[in-house]
DNA sequence: TTGAAAGCGGTACCAG
DNA sequence: CTGGTACCGCTTTCAA
């Protein structure tokens, strides 16, 4: 509608040259009195830079993209909303993708080539791989990438996670404390790192105790194939339940308390990853692994960061230590926002 | 690092003009012959248009701006999402923020203005106000605002709610209905249309039943407030709490039951708005108004795409219809995802 | 249909 | 420090 406002008009009405009003607005140098003119025009005129126009010719867009699988799982909100945090207070903007549920690994090239073209800065994907085609195209392109809450291994880009394998072992011997000896494992997905790692730890840290698995399944992503799975396990008298999947732990107990008419924990411990959110507020007897999403979140950032302002840095694999479990409490744990 | 491939360099593989290359990638005429010869250059130069540059000229970036106060209530995430997901298969972008939680409304207005430099063709704002100086500004500069969840009265921006009185009301009816008398309510922050809504309807309901309330808090969004609201209430002995704010109403179960030692909801019944998903996964025992989220999405994208392709289209208020009490079921209702 | 040229709204280098 | 000017990469008249 109205006439878009250009540094021109603002340098006319300041009367200084329209370079001027680049420099006061660039912050490079320019005399007191060139900046008083051209504000008190730009204001008068209500003249913004156009970002758009900047970015063209300085070929960095301080936008960062942002892939996400998915949002139901409270983790990556949590984790969103720091990420989101993080980059608006170092001046960068966080453009969001999420995948579609039918496709997720196949529309991630795609999503990740639609914001080349939009030129970001730096990439963030959370829980998605990318092909290595695409990888060496951002490479080629300049463009830092972040994997995030996913490693991949033999790829060159930068990897935040938690130590899953610790956090693994750490359920292992946490139900091997707690007396249960027939232990069964609804895994993550096994074509992600975390749910190997996580798996791989479990078993090992058993093992270590001299005992082994009395069933394994793998969950994926599906609710159902989670509860299929514990029913399963059940049958296999197992008294306790590791679930590494993201954020099946709830529906596996669940349907074990109300469809099968067990009691958790008492005939069936469950110990699932990542729900701490909803366990904690919830005050549920469910005992989570709770990962440091902060931690995780500042460390993905930071990597990211040091790409885009200094090219020659180094894309590094970061384990961030500690995951931690938290006894399904009846009181929220302190600490949690 | 890789010299940037532009259109020129497709040209002169392709031996046609630039202007050849630019009418086959934004679909204008040009003969089978030279679309044939300017993909095959640019395929095999890996080019891809520059968004920037084509958003610079042709004024629209295909970008929507989506301003979100915050994101632990799960209702927003889910939002979120199908936002997302619908601007996506639209041909737009999401550019995401979210706003510290110490200054949330003043610091909305800068992150407007920060969008408008991007050049975004639209904007929703969930749960938070635009003041009427920036309001304005958009208008002007014609940018198409959705209001999120949030009515503000007596602006001229589009706005998405669902019917809050109507649910209120449905929940003093619940109330009555299951026998309760003497009923307490923490009501939202008065200073949202959500929160005021939602309390008149509960109000109003109660008062056509012949009932008064027992008593009234403001809870705002602030857990501790919510908590010591919900004392306040108890020692005046209400056996029903209606927790008319986002996502206290656990917190509030959480601390009746387990820091005074009362059952829910034998002792004290508790209905809360939009917690939802996280009872309905955790199989709790509380009662949620569920507000429907695709339906406020779906008209909130409709709204906003039509004003945005249609300069002319005029901007309404839009109340979605249907709040649905939950009980809290045992079981994972159907029909979430 | 096609190519040449004029911008879109800025930044950056230049000599003054 | 300042103004002039080339230029970022593309879209869009305009003649041919």
């Amino acid at each position: 509608m109205s006439a878009r406002v250009t540094a021109f008009d603002v340098a006319a009405r300041a009367g200084v040259s329209q370079s001027a009003v680049s420099r006061v607005f660039s912050g490079a140098s320019a005399s007191g009195e060139t900046v008083r003119k051209v504000r008190e025009a730009a204001e008068a005129l209500g003249y913004r830079p156009n970002v758009l126009a900047r970015s063209l010719i300085t070929g960095r867009s301080r936008i960062v993209g942002m892939v996400v699988a998915y949002l139901d799982n409270p983790f990556y909100p949590d984790a969103l909303e720091r990420f989101s945090r993080a980059f608006q207070s170092e001046g960068y903007h966080t453009m969001l993708f999420t995948l579609p549920e039918s496709a997720p690994e196949r529309e991630c090239d795609r999503i990740v080539q639609q914001m080349l073209d939009h030129q970001v800065d730096g990439l963030v994907l959370a829980s998605v791989g990318l092909s290595d085609a695409l990888a060496a195209r951002c490479a080629a392109a300049g463009i830092p990438v972040v994997l995030f809450n996913r490693g991949q291994s033999g790829s060159a880009l930068a990897q935040v996670t938690s130590a899953n394998r610790a956090g693994g072992a750490k359920v292992a011997e946490f139900l091997i404390a707690a007396g249960h000896r027939r232990i069964g494992h609804i895994s993550g997905w096994q074509g992600s790192s975390t749910g190997r790692d996580r798996t791989q730890g479990f078993i090992e840290a058993l093992r270590a105790a001299g005992w082994e698995l009395a069933g394994i399944e793998e969950g994926r992503y599906d609710h159902g194939a989670a509860i299929r799975a514990a029913d399963r396990l059940i049958e296999n008298d197992v008294d306790a339940l590791f679930v590494g999947n993201d954020h099946m732990a709830f529906a596996v107990m669940d349907h074990l308390r109300f469809t099968r008419g067990l009691s958790v924990p008492e005939d069936v411990s469950v110990i699932g990853y990542d729900d701490v959110p909803m366990a904690a507020w919830a005050g549920y007897e469910l005992t989570t692994v709770r990962q440091p999403v902060g931690r995780m979140v500042s460390a993905a950032v930071a990597a990211l960061l040091r790409q885009m302002e200094d090219m020659s840095a180094q894309a590094g694999i970061e384990e961030i230590d500690g995951p931690l479990i938290l006894r399904g409490s009846a009181r929220r744990p302190e600490g949690l926002t």
